[in-house]
DNA sequence: GGTATCCATCGATATCTGTCAATGTATAGC
DNA sequence: GCTATACATTGACAGATATCGATGGATACC
């Protein structure tokens, strides 16, 4: 009803308030915390590497040699960077292949020249 | 002893394996891993566009009220953020003011510039 | 000093996450 | 078809995390 609230203007006066950024849509901070999520891991951080390194695909045996970790751990950690669009898989026979994913979101592109340390 | 891995070469035969770049030093990925866990929280997301948005130090008061949590919440990710380098705390009289580390690690500021949507 | 306010910390809890062992599924080669 | 191999999926479990209510410590004001 009132264009100020008297509360809000009270604590003003205190000398602690402020006037803030209106938020980021949310589906906007969903969006970027979701992607953060997926390398938030240093085994995933690992792979982002290896695949920005890499030139062709490169076979999930590639990555259960580099770790020593079990292969359904590292499935689990491939399809959560395929989740979040971070990474595209395809089988060629036997094996599975994964590489960076080209249409990546920008905010993840970002953050894969980060991990590289290309800047 | 041997120079090649006579398994290693077996499977290279068969077509899935190939040589994969050495990993990132392992402090360098717990560091990298540990920061973007930081940043993986809508909260935190929202917090860190808030504080990059502000020429002044906000008020712990100002994010209570701008989020539907509670005061211990808040809290809660503000110390996250600053445990990760991203923030830095001051106390003025009874309320405490956050601001960005203008000392933050790199990674973290591309990661804060990419919340902002600068490039 | 007493009281009120702001914020951090503690304790509890429900949910999420990383990991492994076991199982399932698909392909290649016999 | 049978077997072996590569990978994904499931189930289980320990540890981490987001949240809240309650408490504690510090400061300002009377």
């Amino acid at each position: 009803m009132n264009e100020i609230d008297p509360e809000a203007a009270t604590r003003r006066i205190k000398g602690c308030c402020q006037a803030v950024a209106a938020p980021l849509p949310e589906h906007r901070a969903n969006q970027l915390a979701a992607m953060y999520k997926a390398l938030a891991d240093p085994t995933r951080i690992q792979i982002a590497h290896i695949l920005a390194a890499a030139t062709e695909p490169v076979c999930v045996c590639d990555f259960t040699a580099a770790f020593d970790l079990g292969q359904p751990t590292i499935s689990h950690h491939l399809s959560k960077l395929r989740d979040a669009g971070v990474v595209t898989s395809l089988k060629r026979g036997i094996w599975a292949f994964y590489q960076l994913n080209p249409d990546m979101p920008a905010a993840a592109r970002v953050a894969i020249r980060t991990i590289t340390g290309v800047d």
